[in-house]
DNA sequence: CTGAAAGCGCTAACAA
DNA sequence: TTGTTAGCGCTTTCAG
């Protein structure tokens, strides 16, 4: 690494342009009542020194700094990165920069962090949690906006994103239906998590949509796992249901899912239709077969919490928890019997992923 | 949120507790030569007004600004998040913010980013790859530290870090064969990945230095999914060698590898040992059985390299390729055929994780 | 259209 | 031990 010979300051490109400090700051900031030549030679020499301005001196200067702090719940989340990548990709090839910092589950840490962005100047903060449970609000300690994602915030007047669940289980649903199946069980995860609520009953809401209800009475609670999507299986079988489709509360379960049927000799999608959440393509596209799915589409939502910050900081608040549209992805998990994928309508708009 | 109220600056303290804004700046930052009655009064002052310094005039006064940047080659990598939860770690609870620039494989736009790091006063820079194969150095272009964290630059007059994979591949032959493995083979990931290279290297050393080699005769290469581990199996099964412990590249290939296995009536580990790499728990801890494993410590890798770059920007450079240890997480995978775990001195200090 | 001068919030000589 | 003063690099009145 070459040592830092010192950067040009404004003064250096001011004095090669032959102009006042003030005259070529206008003229770098395209300000009106600089003369064309004028600025054009600013322009140049700017260019020929590869001046950049100190961001730190012109943050002085505005109440504005162009940095922005991300809190997450816990960056290792297979939810959270996602996200982050939606917002780093809208904020971070700008002028804005984002600031991570990780609290791991820490509520105490949490607290800790946030005053360091705040400390830090940050001019808005993103929290971004890792389930679908409400959680408190931070915004009455912060000087400024903050937005919620994917874990909503408790206060309505707080601004929040997370994913339509309910719209999520009811275009899985409305699928499987579609696909011809009538008896179908849902295999979901921890009944704690409002997600897996959320899902229970539009998954029901639409069955009853359809004339139909879970074939096994009620939905089966277990974890998010796939050791607990192969007991599921096995609870069904036991119980000697008779059952054409199934809806998993996750891919990991759906995983769990297919390969549980599969070693009890049931063909998926022949015997079987199976539907997962997530579109965790780790799981979705290497599970045997791989997985009709429901893709929350994270990456989106990142940009979309970007934006309302950006709203937001300019001084236009848009509060109230906003559910994003999820899209469904058909695989082999319910392809028709003739082993033709899903077709187009079912896609909800989105282009085949695998 | 609420409208942000002018902040307190370092003015109102000193006018607060009744000093000039010199003393106040002394008190607050620890200089000498104040009083301890004014400096608690300055203290109590900022506490009351709830001061927090404006970073931005901070810097200006400082050829450091406090923060770093991190260059992802790919936010999405399975290995480049826990380097950078290491990295936040070390760096992030401290008064260094760490900004993130993912250039999402893209060249282009990773020379864009850099530009814009350094257009942002970054005190120095950590280039955070997802393959072990070097990368072109971006130092040259670069006024501050550069340290490359797990894809290492092609210069070894660059600072680079990454996982020791030889001695992985060792610690995964020498366990085998202290559970009684004697016919073992390798099935390995892409042979353009340096990594996958290194770790065949190791493993046929390895080997040899117990006077034995691959029952394969060679290693077998495919890519680094489940299903190429399914394959691999069948490949060996089919040649009609016989094997008793197989080494895999990496933890998806394993999991293909213990699934193949069993649908084809072999134990593991009773018939079979298995060893993975990289303990990649979603599949390291989920596998039937669970898969002893290689864990490269990425976490503490980057925490490492955030603590070489705090080192470089303070003005000593130590260049050079540095591979971090690793270490075996013995699981039942490679289970004694009482069913025992691995013994401690297989753990290479390390204790079970799951 | 241009430039001199003031000031953003802070630190550091230098006096007092 | 304290306060005065002069910047750090930039933007912005306000004269010229």
């Amino acid at each position: 690494m070459t040592k830092a010979e010192k950067r040009p300051v404004l003064t250096d490109v001011a004095l090669a342009a032959g102009v006042s400090v003030a005259t070529a700051s206008k003229a770098l900031n395209g300000r009106n009542h600089v003369n064309k030549n004028t600025r054009q030679r600013v322009l140049d020499a700017a260019e020929k020194l590869k001046f950049s301005p100190n961001p730190f001196a012109q943050a002085l200067n505005f109440p504005v700094t162009g940095t922005i702090g991300v809190l997450t719940a816990d960056l290792s989340s297979r939810f959270v990165l996602p996200i982050l990548m939606g917002v780093e990709e809208a904020f971070g090839a700008g002028s804005t920069s984002v600031i991570i910092s990780d609290a791991r589950k820490d509520l105490v840490r949490e607290r800790f962090l946030l005053q360091t962005l705040i400390a830090k100047r940050v001019d808005g903060i993103i929290v971004l949690g890792d389930d679908a449970n409400a959680r408190p609000s931070l915004s009455e300690h912060v000087p400024v906006p903050v937005v919620y994602a994917y874990t909503p915030s408790v206060l309505a007047t707080d601004c929040s994103f997370t994913p339509d669940n309910a719209m999520g289980a009811t275009l899985a649903i409305d699928h499987l239906v579609a696909r011809g199946r009538r008896k179908i069980a849902m295999i979901n995860g921890e009944p704690r998590f409002e997600a897996a609520q959320e899902r229970s009953s539009a998954a029901h809401a639409a069955l009853q949509s359809h004339g139909l209800g879970f074939v096994s009475g009620e939905v089966l609670y277990g974890d998010w796992s796939e050791s607990w999507g192969r007991q599921g299986v096995r609870a069904l079988l036991n119980a000697r249901l008779d059952f054409d489709g199934i809806f998993c509360g996750s891919d990991q379960i759906a995983r769990g899912v297919v390969d549980a049927l599969r070693e009890e000799g049931r063909s998926v999608p022949h015997d079987v239709g199976v539907v997962g959440f997530d579109d965790w393509e780790l799981f979705s596209t290497t599970s045997r077969p791989p997985l009709t799915t429901i893709d929350m589409n994270l990456e989106h939502m990142g940009r979309a919490v970007a934006g309302e910050l950006a709203v937001a900081i300019a001084g236009v608040t848009r509060p109230g928890l906003h559910k994003l549209p999820v899209r469904l992805v058909p695989r082999e998990s319910t392809a028709g019997l003739d082993g033709s994928l899903a077709n187009r309508e079912d896609a909800a708009g989105g282009p085949l992923k695998a």
